[in-house]
DNA sequence: ACCGGTAGACTGGTCTGACCAGTAAACCAG
DNA sequence: CTGGTTTACTGGTCAGACCAGTCTACCGGT
């Protein structure tokens, strides 16, 4: 016999459960209005400050926006992946997820993005893609940081151009983890010029893999950079993690 | 000239900080108690209201947890995986993803998970594993929801194995909402008795190549299996979306 | 006809004070 | 020493109030 801890339901909870069932049947699409508080508390027949509790949770969640004095009410907000980054920061900061997790994530993800992009990318991606890598060529000698945006625009395109929503918010949150991460250790890099010139070649070979279709070689290429450019970072014992994927 | 948009930052948000803050230099360690909410009302000088919605954010944060009645006051949590967990399912369910999408990025995770586990994993993961396997074989005659929880419980295993948790937490978010759109159609499956078995020996062979540390064959072996049971349930158009996985 | 200012009816943010059900620890009777 | 009971708290909820801010619709001046 088997028995569950008994624990109560709070009022603003079964309020967010409410709330969240509307927004993921699509009854209540991004965009639209909330009823305002008072309307609100109304309707689910409970006080305000219930009711404000659950909007509480629900902007924490990055489901809402609410702003004083606006007579349309809380404005639904389109799924963002905020709330994603910040959980595995969160992680990340605990020491609970350590670069060698991170960076194997993000292998998997960059390598089936590349595999994908390569095979169903369009000649609209392609043209981004170009102008990514223009960006970065200019970024070059325009400082680390400006080139570092460049960067993200073409892996975020990449991404893109699977078609894949989860690879690209998934990808996006991994990376600005990492980044995040080593970014003091890559601000005090001495060669940071030589370090961008070999990102760039290395972007270069990717995009022509992409662009021949040979998604086997784009995947490749893009877990070994990955390795040979953070592997340094991740401590000795535990690059051995990452090893499996380079096969 | 830039200049960036003015909001007033809320008082309840200033005590989240503080108190975020506060955990995370390590001045509060997980297990610590918090003051009371009538305390912290005097500490921070704002009313109960302020406090209470701090809270509710840090508690939907997972970083604290409050039970009526405790003297001690809320606890601090240790950091864990259940905020990652519930923002990718947020995130998974409010956009409105396709079976194809989410079978994509099913594919990709258990692809890799299968290939890391094989290289990765220990004596111990395999035990798990079979007596996962076992389970299953005896859930077989015991109802198609035993079966599913069994197979569920041999996925997470194997993402287990890999020891990296954004897998282990990703794969059960994926595959929870894909569940979620295809159970109706897997109740009234006409022979779920054959389904089963098939599962059974697919599983056995995946298991095998895992004690082999064969990544390449169980990888292959996962993906195949999976674009097996559910391509039919992709609309046809999108099936090739998954095709450049399986090469 | 247009425009700027204004009045009013809202909004969310905050505070106060109250009550309840629940917990835990101290107390007390057996 | 044990088992109930008291007591002083806790968090959960509600009601009501005030404020600063924002829209909107109206209105008087040009």
């Amino acid at each position: 016999m088997e028995f569950e801890p008994v624990a109560p339901v709070r009022a603003y909870q079964r309020v967010v459960e409410q709330i969240e069932e509307a927004v993921f049947s699509g009854r209540i699409k991004p965009g639209d209005r909330l009823p305002s508080e008072r309307e609100l508390m109304v309707q689910f027949d409970v006080g305000r400050s219930t009711v404000r509790e659950a909007l509480r949770v629900l902007q924490a969640a990055e489901m809402i926006r609410s702003r004083p004095g606006d007579p349309r009410g809380p404005e639904v907000l389109a799924a963002s992946p905020a709330a994603l980054h910040r959980s595995m920061h969160r992680l990340a900061r605990a020491d609970h997820l350590g670069l060698s997790e991170l960076l194997q994530f993000r292998m998997v993800l960059d390598g089936s993005a590349h595999l994908l992009a390569a095979q169903l990318r369009t000649e609209e991606h392609l043209a981004e893609l170009d102008a990514a890598l223009e960006a970065m060529r200019a970024g070059v000698s325009r400082g680390f940081a400006e080139f570092s945006h460049a960067d993200v625009a073409f892996h975020e395109a990449i991404a893109r151009a699977t078609g894949n929503p989860l690879l690209v918010i998934s990808g996006e949150v991994v990376r600005g983890v990492v980044l995040e991460l080593i970014e003091d250790k890559l601000e005090h890099a001495d060669d940071r010029t030589a370090l961008m010139r070999n990102w760039l070649t290395h972007h270069e070979e990717v995009l022509e893999a992409i662009r021949d279709s040979d998604g086997e070689r784009a995947s490749r290429l893009a877990k070994q950079a990955l390795y040979d450019n953070y592997a340094e970072y991740v401590p000795e014992g535990q690059r051995r993690l990452l090893l499996p994927l380079l096969a």
